[in-house]
DNA sequence: GCTTGACCTGGAGTGCACTCCAGGTTGTTG
DNA sequence: CAACAACCTGGAGTGCACTCCAGGTCAAGC
């Protein structure tokens, strides 16, 4: 079976990325091995749609561009690198922890900072 | 009693920006009513110091520097935009939360994906 | 009295992650 | 067969939030 090859299109849909999105990725080397079409057309296949996938949830996290790129050509060079590659993943987990914390005292702030508000339309202070 | 005022370098240090931001975020009208030492030199008040640290929750959870203008223009048109401005913190606070529900489901992904890469370890498939 | 360092102003420059464009090919549709 | 949409490439442009710079003032220390 052919397994359903995407189009650009297809796919920009389905992972919530642009068009051109998708291909700068894969100018900047974080996405490789794509195949084409007889017209020279991409077509993306189910591995594809998995990792850009995975690459979006480590940008939309903050990973950035040139972090990804060394992830990637790590993967590259194969299976000895294997521990550096989940080095990375832990080392990144622990940043996006870290901003979860952040997070959480943020919205700790908003709600006081909400609170205030309320209070003060209650006894109307000058 | 002259109540602690601090230098710029004082602020940047305490709040965790570059005297430059702080700068920019004045020009910028994200701060106001700034006092001056008789030197000309800018000397911050603990109002001061409590509003950058907002300031700084809000930017850091993804409040654009526009809207903190319009937030802070409502902040000075007076009393009357209370309710516009409390609408814009529980805006933002429904962001936010939604920015963490996000991180959430990545952190699962990437906890999912540090598990593939610690089984293949284990059983060593090609 | 001269250097040093923190500050001032207005304006220019930077880095990142896209995003858009020109100019061209292909393939379907009325 | 004309027009339209979706795709291709290489390269240029954009927006945001800073960040840096030139040229100058002022106070304290050597």
């Amino acid at each position: 079976m052919t397994t359903e090859l995407l189009t650009p299109a297809e796919m920009a849909d389905l992972v919530g990325v642009s068009v051109d999105t998708l291909r700068y990725y894969e100018r900047e080397r974080l996405i490789s091995g794509v195949g084409r079409a007889d017209n020279g057309h991409r077509r993306y296949d189910a591995d594809d749609v998995a990792w850009i996938r995975v690459l979006r949830c480590l940008r939309d996290t903050g990973m950035t561009i040139d972090q990804l790129r060394h992830y990637c050509d790590l993967g590259e060079q194969g299976v000895t690198t294997k521990p550096e590659r989940l080095a990375m993943l832990r080392d990144h987990r622990a940043k996006v922890e870290a901003r979860r914390a952040e997070i959480d005292r943020a919205l700790e702030l908003i709600d006081h900072k909400i609170d205030i508000y309320l209070n003060e339309a209650a006894g109307d202070a000058p």
